[in-house]
DNA sequence: CACCTTTGTTGGATCGATTCAAATTTTTGC
DNA sequence: GCAAAAATTTGAATCGATCCAACAAAGGTG
């Protein structure tokens, strides 16, 4: 079996080195690992016999078994994978994170699966010291997943409740107000809300039962938000059109259908994500509906693209990478502990919110 | 937060829970990873002494070892890890990449590090089953230090004429050329050139020595390219300054200013990558100099934003998604032989070129 | 009832390294 | 030249699982 065995490529190990050079698999070790311990003239030894070999040096995978950390965090969410590189969002998220773990030498993997079996499983499996969730969708249940691994994480927006579990995330009462009452203060008072989902699966006009009972608390918190600035300006909060979206194109589009199909126009339009504001100033323009001649748009997130938008986009601006770097910070310097984080939000204020119409 | 004297809590392994239960290891094993060939009272037995004893499954750092299949593409660079979200060209390449990952399951692992010691050694160590290699800049080190790994990897970009590497890229020359003729087509004859960079830490105006000895042999061949299609037309490709940055903006705009600091300045800029381009047609129009009117402007690479500047920019399209899509691929079906591909561009007429002004 | 399947369970071997207490060798001090 | 101190080296134990040949028990057959 010796010669027939020539061209069986089995990899080499530490071991095989060691012994090659004669000495044992401890001091081989640490030939790689520590080799200011070890005597020149054996080092060199061990070192030309590796050579010699065509040694990879030390597998990390054996490595890591015995030193227990990755020195990695996975990033997971519900959405495909092109979604970290696509989205204006999760991307200025990311540039966040990779800042944190730039500066101590982490490494970051991306995590998701087109099934959510799949998904359970590489969660599971996947090789990091923590995770950070990406809770746009389907928040819950990547918390409930993400839990059983018993690794420390953070999820991303306050979105559940649950406060056992560490999440950052910003006031989104506050900031829902602030692009409510700015509206407001310009004049309007006929208004529709392009939403993100109050639940799973669900699209279309919402009942108030539907928000009561909302599952992403989130987007519940937004409305609240704008409803409560509204009310002290005089406005009857229960006319106004709520459109839940799945936050694409598609969705968006279908609601503002819905919202102008009806008798009396909105002249303002709140939306909860600038993705949504975005396509919305490109459907009403679209229509030779005036932005914000005839009808004004505020978004919320603060994107970068925001700023390119033609009209420029109003927008409630969160601090995003912010938010990342101190996610990642979390999960880097874990202590043990839960930590809820809440940032500011701010009103920013450009072209796409103006006055209404005077004939409205 | 109760009694923190609780003890050190070793994590529980899987053999802890085979003893709780009464089994052996290898069939506490067979209840997390083929279910199906245990008998259901046993099953239940360890999955229920699992439960009490708050196993988290069976840890991936030990299967790992033994399975040898991480299940995870490592994609590299030597630029910070925010690159991969910052930069367009990179981002639409990773869509690519992830898109490839998504469909069969794959994990991607990003590997970068803020100095080369650092790199080293996040390469050397990082849990994947094969590379993807960024070689924007500093390639040949890059592939120096994958090629210790003796794992699979490709390099994007056929940057080094080692043909034991495998690599995929475009064909330059062919791009250059058909950039250049476009711009001769309609009448230029009067160019200047914003290139990649030949070498390492090298910028400003290049000589033909710097040329022939060019590291990178990406940014010579479109040179080549360029002064093949355009020596057709006649024009002494001798006079044509070519300046050489870092694909930034502050160099770019260095390069510029050299370029338009002489007597006669050109009708036409070939720029080496799409965001050069951009900053070109920045950087003229607030200069008061119309684009095309008075100076056209092609790019390089393809990225979507190019559709989106204005004037919309003239550009040698690279397939890069497909690019990442296929580089995903030799990674995942890596079967030990070395491939290099290259895929054709197209050249993309858009607003930034038109025939030179009548004047010149 | 002996014999063959089928189905389930066991425990040792293995994956590839690192660690550390103990053994060994080399230096140093006098 | 010798003991104590310092520097190296050794080898068993460990990290946490999976795999698989061997074994045991239950079921079927003539």
């Amino acid at each position: 079996m010796a010669s027939s065995t020539e061209g069986n490529t089995r990899p080499i190990r530490l071991a095989d080195i060691a012994k090659a050079a004669g000495v044992s698999h401890g001091t081989a070790s640490n030939v790689f690992s520590r080799p200011e311990i070890v005597r020149e003239e054996v080092r060199e030894r061990v070192k030309a016999a590796a050579e010699a070999m065509g040694y990879a040096g030390p597998d990390p995978k054996g490595r890591l078994l015995r030193a227990g950390k990755v020195n990695a965090i996975g990033v997971a969410t519900t959405e495909p994978l092109s979604y970290f590189f696509d989205d204006p969002f999760a991307r200025t998220m990311m540039a966040g994170i990779s800042e944190a773990c730039d500066a101590t030498g982490a490494g970051i993997a991306l995590v998701s699966a087109g099934n959510e079996e799949k998904l359970a499983w590489n969660i599971q499996s996947a090789l990091v010291d923590g995770f950070i969730l990406f809770c746009i969708e389907g928040g819950p249940r990547l918390v409930e997943l993400t839990r059983e691994r018993k690794l420390p994480f953070v999820a991303l927006e306050l979105g559940s409740e649950d406060d056992t579990v560490s999440a950052i995330g910003v006031d989104n009462v506050a900031g829902a107000r602030l692009a409510a009452q700015h509206l407001a203060e310009l004049g309007h008072r006929r208004f529709a809300v392009l939403a993100l989902p109050f639940a799973d699966d669900s699209t279309g006009l919402v009942s108030p039962e539907q928000i009561r009972t909302a599952a992403y608390t989130g987007t519940r918190d937004r409305l609240v938000g704008y409803f409560e600035a509204l009310s002290r300006f005089g406005v009857d909060t229960a006319g106004i059109p709520v459109y839940e979206t799945e936050n694409d194109e598609a969705s968006t589009r279908a609601g503002l259908e819905a919202i102008f199909a009806g008798g009396e126009p909105p002249t303002a339009i709140l939306a909860m994500s600038d993705r949504m504001a975005m396509v919305a100033i490109e459907w009403l323009t679209a229509r030779g509906i005036a932005v914000p001649g005839d009808v004004s748009v505020v978004g919320f997130d603060g994107v970068p693209e925001a700023a390119l938008s033609i009209p420029a986009l109003t927008t409630i601006a969160q601090p995003i990478a912010e938010i990342g770097r101190r996610a990642a910070r979390m999960i880097l310097d874990f202590d043990g502990t839960v930590r809820r984080e809440t940032l500011g939000v701010e009103l920013v204020v450009r072209a796409s919110s103006g006055p209404p119409p005077k004939t409205a």
